[in-house]
DNA sequence: CTGTTAGCGCTTTCAT
DNA sequence: ATGAAAGCGCTAACAG
């Protein structure tokens, strides 16, 4: 089956540099060059330092696919999240990936947008590289999703949402909460009305409708409630403000808005009118984004620690891939009411 | 996650299940498998149905790594940027993104950071993931950085920045060019007094640059230069304003800085002060944000459509891949200076 | 339309 | 400390 290499070697279609070439360059056989590279330790350093040089000289980079098919590990691990462009999702990446790549890990990251559907196409996709885990943003996901996941056996972390019963594991927090404290928070200021300004998903919908419901229980009266399909913006957040009061009869009291950049919306808009912030109108919105402090007033939010997550989502999977772990894990990592002056 | 053995027949200690498999459940054999999968039309449609039923009774998933291995495409395209939590950035890859996803591409995506050093060493390690095309930030890159791209072979484009000679293609605009043309618009205004606020990299510093040149090239007086090591911030923008006012002798005049987000802290520092905009403080921004054109006043700034860019590099290096492209190309997408309410 | 054969470039296992 | 052999799971010729 194996022909010897006769001599010379067979004209090369391929470009890439292989062990073997490093090897014959080295005088050593190709699985010598692989020690060198994976356990340096392994060789001799005499045979290490001609390894070394022949790598150099010829240009050398490992292929990584070869390795992974070999090894069954490649390396890689998946994220998935509903948009990149989002600063949301983008820090808790971004925290993610540092953590990951540290532990010598790649991320193949794709988004998913809004439907569960494509989270389960972009899935398949992505677990035919075989990667090593799998970062998967909320708790619902459809049943082939799941059972993808399952039949794959490696470690799943879900994200940004937070359940008892994760597929493996969980890193999230209680949105519905997050809106019960702010609801809380416009009762114990003496609010009597209040209006709810949601562009998100159906965890914004949730902090939204938490928010409702302790609000009136505690003596509020009904919330108004706007929605937006699109995505958060300065002009969506001034729009629901000019809505709300032209259109909706809202005269004065507490706006709990899906997102810090709807706040600053409300905010712009209200000053614009020559209301005052917050007697007039005050707001909360979601999620302390950088700017957050520095508007003036400062927007009063709810906080999470984005990157806190992603660094959590993995130590979940690292110890999940090490078998450091022996069962499921789900951590609730919370959030923190942050008053300033614009409520 | 622990998934017992499913109980196979042979004792497979690997659990993915191959297309030997399904192909021995379809009664066929594991290359018509393949057919099936990469070209359908070449199989019976008797056949089709029955390798059909086998992936789904068995939840096949093709390994993408040993495919990559033995055609040498791996379908994997590399994507690297200083960061993803820049919007600037973030919107420029998902424009990418999606146009090489319907290309059949899967995006690798690192962040550099901000040395040429930490590039290199995050293209090496993507390179051995034999990408079929790279994106890289910028047109400044190491020796080695350009050695390697150059031995893969592989078509590469340079976005966000632009030169006539780039390795392969460059997707990009003139970053001095849109100072200049900043300070053409102050003085045009009749702007006597001018300052920079720059929060970003080289290309920030070189649109900065730009501006003082000009400005002081059409009569203005020498400008007042600010610069941040940090990221662009709200705070850093209303901080930034202060200095100037406070300790820098800046009285009246307009301001010119790197980001909007920056120019937004500009305003709202300006107003807080009781200063009016664009009469007293005149500020212009760069990127045209999302929310520049819903703050109170509106925010001049410096247009340049990032998804396009994102697409013209997708289509640079389809184009490269197909071989259709036959040299090297250097496209200027150029940009669109915005006035609004703010200057 | 389908099968056979020969790798892709590595890691693993077992010798030496 | 080093090497030979045997795959990993797939695609690419080439037959038939």
């Amino acid at each position: 089956m194996h022909i010897p290499d006769g001599g010379e070697p067979k004209s090369r279609r391929g470009r890439g540099v292989t062990m073997q070439d490093v090897g014959r360059m080295a005088g050593v056989s190709q699985v010598t060059v692989s020690r060198a590279l994976s356990d340096p330790a392994k060789v001799s350093p005499d045979t290490l330092r001609r390894i070394t040089q022949a790598i150099e000289a010829t240009g050398f980079v490992p292929n990584a696919l070869a390795g992974a098919l070999a090894s069954r590990r490649s390396g890689l691990v998946t994220a998935l999240v509903p948009s990149i462009t989002n600063i949301i999702y983008a820090s808790m990446v971004q925290a993610f990936g540092l953590r990951m790549r540290d532990a010598g890990y790649q991320i193949l990251l794709s988004e998913t947008g809004l439907t569960l559907e494509a989270e389960e196409e972009t899935l398949a996709r992505h677990l035919s590289r075989r990667p090593d885990a799998v970062l998967l943003t909320g708790i619902h996901h459809t049943a082939r999703t799941r059972r993808m996941l399952l039949a794959s056996g490696i470690p799943v972390v879900e994200v940004w949402d937070f359940t008892e019963t994760p597929i493996d594991a969980c890193v999230g927090f209680d949105h519905a909460a997050t809106g019960r404290a702010v609801g809380d928070l416009a009762a114990d200021l003496g609010h009597v009305q209040a209006a709810t300004v949601c562009a998100g998903d159906e965890r914004a919908k949730r902090r939204m409708a938490g928010f409702a419901t302790q609000f009136t229980r505690r003596g509020g009266q009904a919330v108004l409630e706007l929605g937006y399909d699109d995505q958060a913006s300065l002009a969506g957040g001034r729009a629901a403000l000019a809505r709300l009061l032209d259109e909706m009869g809202f005269d004065r009291g507490l706006v709990f808005c899906s997102s810090d950049i709807l706040a600053h919306g409300v905010l712009i808009e209200a000053q614009a009118r020559g209301l005052r912030v917050p007697q007039d109108i005050a707001v909360v919105g979601f999620g302390d984004q950088e700017f957050s402090d520095a508007t003036n007033p400062p927007i009063s939010t709810v906080h999470v620690d984005r990157e806190a997550f992603g660094r959590a989502a993995a130590e979940a999977l690292l110890s999940g891939i090490e078998g450091r772990r022996d069962g499921p894990a789900a951590i609730d990592l919370g959030f923190r009411i942050l008053r300033r002056g614009s409520a």
